[in-house]
DNA sequence: CTAAAGTGTCAACATGGTTGACCTGGATGA
DNA sequence: TCATCCAGGTCAACCATGTTGACACTTTAG
């Protein structure tokens, strides 16, 4: 059982590290269930997640983003796009690059995994208040920058 | 370039999962850069800590905190007996349990860790104010409540 | 024409996790 | 007392995810 309301936590910036750690693993492990059903993993959701939020990204960008090495990116990503979930375009300006879109059954996956944690934010959120909202984003913004 | 300011983000519930994302993910590479100098990894970081936490917790109680198999806590926390930063005790009570402390090397590694995330939370919770930290912290609690 | 950039791919390797099986030794209840 | 359960330790096989290095191809740009 993991307790946190153990008196040995009693500095609340340790208890800051503890809430971010178990938070973050309860944020991660409902898609990762999902994802588990269809023999793909974390990687892949990060791609989806991506491409459907920055529709026509290239693989650099892409690479940028999740901070990974190309080698690491290129075989889930050719497994999305032979899934038929991703789809690629020659880039107008410049033909090198590709620009990644999801396909219409690429928005479902994205859709039904991205909604299993916005679903669990979302309740977090409507139980804190909306100051607490409000003060959350503020810190996790400072948090990005620093 | 990592660019959170990109006007496809409008959704805030969405901004919220990549500011999670971001924001745990630079939040556990200053400690992860300080322990491969070590030739130690976030496995050896987590159980340090705890054991921190939570002086003279069993072996079993360190598998439900981090979730993990005993055989993938077994080699690191060995490792860290040998390196005598952990140091262990029969119970009283029942002598089959392990009670795991810090030794004082293993206290002042662990310092040196965790300080690097308290001095990045800290300086996120003074920028964004008092007031957006007890947000952030209702926020957290709820989600590891949920 | 040449250099640089975006993409793709192969190979070798490291890390960190899993499950399954088996062992020791201490606690405990019929 | 004896069978059984539980805490802990260890071996082996396996898998997922990442890394570096090297090299090829196409396209753009100087």
């Amino acid at each position: 059982m993991v307790d946190l309301d153990d008196p040995a936590l009693s500095d609340d910036l340790h208890e800051a590290i503890e809430q971010f750690y178990f938070a973050y693993r309860g944020f991660t492990d409902r898609p990762d269930r999902i994802l588990e059903r269809r023999g793909l993993g974390r990687v892949h959701h990060r791609i989806l997640y991506f491409i459907g939020r920055r529709p026509d990204v290239s693989v650099r960008g892409l690479l940028d983003l999740l901070a990974v090495s190309k080698q690491a990116l290129n075989a889930p990503l050719r497994q999305l796009m032979e899934m038929g979930l991703v789809g690629a375009e020659a880039g107008v300006e410049d033909r090198r690059v590709k620009n990644l879109r999801l396909t219409a059954s690429g928005r479902k996956l994205e859709a039904e995994l991205t909604e299993a944690q916005t679903r669990h934010l979302r309740a977090a959120f409507d139980r804190a208040g909306a100051e607490a909202h409000a003060g959350w984003t503020a810190v996790m913004a400072e948090l990005v920058k620093g």
